[in-house]
DNA sequence: CATTAGAATAACACC
DNA sequence: TATTCTAATG
């Protein structure tokens, strides 16, 4: 049982078609074309055949999108049960769905069929799942559940651990997958690299996964291909009824997912595929550039439509990223302008380190909202920072919290993976299907039971040795008094509970009371209640929040359908904030203002792209700049620190080789008043310190990044003064203002060892720990 | 069996 | 640094 629709959309298409109704929706004026540039009207009209839109950022492909679907509907093309329209993300997905709605208003009622490449998948394989071998009720695994299955899957196979490392395995496995590679496929060549263990172990991990009737995320896709390639008539069936194919993203593609499409535009042509080569940015997870440089040899015949008119930003943001782009080989090529010529340039700053660029964009953010130099003022929900790593986002958040500058983060750490929400839906899902073994070990013994690693496995053999799932498993072997004391008597209880609590669902009772209760009777609830860390509030209420979120769905199995492909979380708040995301996360959104930190070798471009993918890894950070700036409407600020901690240690770093790229007519370096006390043509670095940092600095002056910033008369960090006392590497002295978390800025007056007394500002005087203060007068404080 | 201390290791992120 | 895994202890 899926919550989708599935049975609306495939019953319209059973019953013949009205050819009123066509004539009807003909008969409507077609609003959706006004104010369409010629290109993106070209490209909606063009209605029969397969289309290429290559759209720039900001070029208003989505409106092209949209209006080619609405174009589809009101001219009795296609029933909207007909159009096939396929998004990289939910967020996307819902975008659109909203928009076709506002431009058809009443006259439909959406589009079934527009959704992921996974959502869409999912309705698929639901109807056929037995051609695969997996019943209809299937469960979708995500990466957790995977590697955990993985290492079972490994140590079935009494194999070290060590060599073969679950993630590992389950990142080639998956990249097998992406590239439709079923075991039976994997070229020989790539198994023999790995003594063909690898291929058996992803043979066994397949029949783990049938075994437990469930697909992980490359399954839905694969399976689904396999369906369609190897059973014609089923794949002549949903030839007939997605009859246009819409495609947006085409770039970020994998060959499975090329596959798929082609497969199903094989027959009628009708493809319209979208995309920017330019913005690929997805090729460490399989994703194919060469599925869109290709795509006029797929299709031949194809009329390629160029977006090419920018309405997002100004035209020293497009200078900016198109100087940049310029840098990369092979791309298909587009010039984008605007009508918006001039604006602000582009800000490029350099800071010491990355407390540092927190704290200054901070400052900036503050000052953004105040309005000032003439700009007025702007929303928080008007400014992004863009980060390449999401650990980047941590200084922010640490320095946001302590100013107390509300800030939200997208595609963190999402509810749905928080530790709490995994167990408490382990425990639906248990309740909903007694087969889902996963599940049954998450919460077996969570909360504890007393049912450790020995007891677990006694579950396990029983369960094998009689063909059963866990739970019954676990039945058998209390009825024979494989259990000793304390666990037995806690197992026993699990279980009549689980018992209950499927009955209940069975019934159709009330699934909010019942995940209540179920959270309740378990002891998880008071699990935590009793738990006394400091996250344990915090968990409580999430669980509350989970309960909360089943109000919007009839029972727990929707939820637990819904959960397993929408994993993010938008919690409809309404408070100004800015954002914090990824680079990768902020695909497809606009900020007026941006903020691009952390633009350092290493870092960005990270040295892990290009060392595993060499130039294209390269070629793929720098597209990943371009979309960072792309993002921007009016203010886009860049900036990078010359020392940052990774891992706990204090590395220098070096200006990003794209700072380079940057062409100078349209970046303003700028210095922070009162930052940095040297200014530009300040004495010699630090007078005398370690080797390494002298080496370092040496470095970041010889940058071409550092050269220009000076030439300009840019920032550049002051050598701290001599300092008295030396304390894990920071020294303070008499007299220095410094920062603590809790207490906010204050002066040194004494200093005893690694003791400070501070005149707090707000707080008066106090006692601190050296290492719990950081200096407020930005360079003196780094140890290096 | 649970707890804990120390060591190892880790970081691109979508469905 | 922060989390997670392993081994050793209670």
């Amino acid at each position: 049982m899926s919550s989708f629709d599935e049975d609306d959309a495939f019953e319209a298409t059973a019953v013949p078609r009205v050819p009123l109704s066509r004539r009807a929706m003909a008969a409507r004026p077609a609003p959706y074309l006004d104010g369409l540039n010629p290109a993106q009207r070209a490209a909606v009209e063009a209605l029969d055949g397969p289309v290429l839109m290559l759209a720039g950022a900001g070029t208003g492909k989505t409106r092209a999108l949209t209006a080619r679907i609405a174009h589809l509907l009101m001219t009795g093309r296609a029933l909207p049960n007909e159009i096939l329209a396929v998004t990289f993300t939910n967020k996307a997905a819902r975008e659109m769905k909203e928009r076709v709605g506002r431009l058809m208003g009443e006259t439909v009622e959406g589009v079934p069929w527009l959704g992921t490449f996974h959502a869409i998948s999912v309705k698929i394989l639901r109807r056929h799942a037995e051609l695969v071998g997996l019943k209809s009720n299937f469960t979708i695994l995500d990466t957790d559940d995977q590697i955990r299955l993985m290492k079972q899957v490994i140590a079935a196979a009494s194999i070290d651990e060590k060599r073969w490392p679950s993630r590992q395995l389950a990142g080639l496995i998956d990249a097998w997958k992406n590239r439709a590679l079923t075991p039976d496929r994997v070229p020989a060549s790539e198994a023999s690299a790995f003594n063909s263990l690898g291929t058996e172990l992803y043979a066994a991990y397949q029949q783990r996964l049938l075994d437990l009737n469930a697909a992980d995320f490359g399954d839905l896709l694969l399976h689904v291909l396999t369906i369609f390639q190897k059973h014609q008539d089923v794949l002549e069936q949903y030839q007939r009824w997605f009859r246009y194919i819409l495609v947006d993203e085409y770039q970020d593609t994998n060959v499975a997912q090329y596959l798929w499409l082609r497969l199903l535009a094989q027959a009628h042509h009708n493809i319209c595929c979208v995309g920017d080569d330019d913005q690929s940015i997805y090729g460490w997870r399989g994703a194919e550039v060469g599925n869109i440089l290709r795509f006029e040899k797929d299709f031949p015949g194809a009329k390629v439509v160029r977006l090419e008119q920018n309405y997002r930003s100004t035209g020293h943001i497009l200078g900016a990223a198109s100087g940049v782009i310029a840098g990369n080989e092979g791309r298909l090529g587009k010039t984008l302008w605007t009508e918006a010529e001039g604006g602000e340039k582009l800000r490029l700053i350099g800071h010491w380190d990355g407390e540092e660029e927190a704290r200054w964009i901070g400052e900036e953010i503050e000052a953004l909202q105040r309005g000032g130099r003439g700009s007025p003022p702007k929303s928080l929900d008007d400014m992004a920072i863009l980060v390449r790593a999401s650990h980047q986002m941590r200084a922010f958040e640490d320095r946001f919290l302590t100013i107390g500058l509300p800030y939200r983060v997208i595609g963190g750490p999402r509810f749905y993976e928080r530790l709490e929400i995994r167990d408490a839906m382990a425990y639906f899902r248990l309740a909903v299907s007694p087969d889902d073994d996963l599940a049954f070990e998450r919460v077996v013994n969570t909360p504890k039971r007393g049912l450790g690693d020995k007891a677990q496995q006694k579950i396990q053999a029983t369960a094998r040795a009689h063909g059963l799932n866990l739970l019954e498993g676990a039945r058998v072997l209390l009825a024979e008094g494989g259990v000793s004391g304390k666990g037995a008597g806690q197992l026993r209880a699990f279980i009549e509970g689980m018992d209950r609590w499927h009955a209940a669902v069975a019934r159709g009772d009330n699934h909010i009371e019942l995940a209540e209760t179920i959270l309740d009777e378990s002891g998880y609830t008071a699990m935590w209640q009793a738990d006394k860390t400091p996250e344990a509030p915090g968990r409580l209420e999430n669980l509350k929040e989970l309960v909360k979120a089943l109000e919007s769905f009839d029972n727990l199995q929707g939820f637990l359908e819904h959960v397993a492909l929408i994993m993010d979380n938008d919690s409809g708040e309404t408070e100004e904030k800015v954002s914090i995301m990824t680079l990768h996360g902020a695909k497809g959104l606009e900020f007026p203002a941006i903020f691009l930190p952390g633009w350092e070798e290493g870092l960005f471009p990270s040295q892990r792209s290009m060392d595993e993918s060499g130039k294209k890894g390269l070629e793929e950070e720098r597209r990943l700049a371009y979309v960072g700036i792309t993002r921007a409407k009016e203010l886009c600020t860049i900036s990078f620190a010359a020392n940052r901690r990774v891992y706990g240690q204090w590395q220098s770093q070096l200006p990003s080789r794209f700072v380079d790229e940057l062409p100078e007519e349209h970046v303003d370096v700028l210095t922070p008043p009162g930052l940095y006390g040297g200014g530009f043509g300040a004495a010699a670095p630090v007078a005398e310190s370690t080797i390494e940092s002298r080496a370092a600095r040496a470095d970041v002056y010889n940058s071409p990044g550092w050269k220009r910033m000076q030439a300009q008369g840019g920032a550049r960090p002051a050598a701290p003064a001599a300092r008295g006392t030396v304390i894990e590497g920071t020294a303070f002295g008499l007299g220095d203002r410094v920062f603590h978390q809790k207490f906010g800025y204050g002066a040194v007056t004494a200093i005893d060892g690694d003791k400070l007394d501070i005149a707090f500002e707000k707080a008066g005087p106090k006692k601190i720990v050296a290492r719990f203060v950081t200096s407020a007068d930005s360079a003196a404080d780094i140890p290096f």
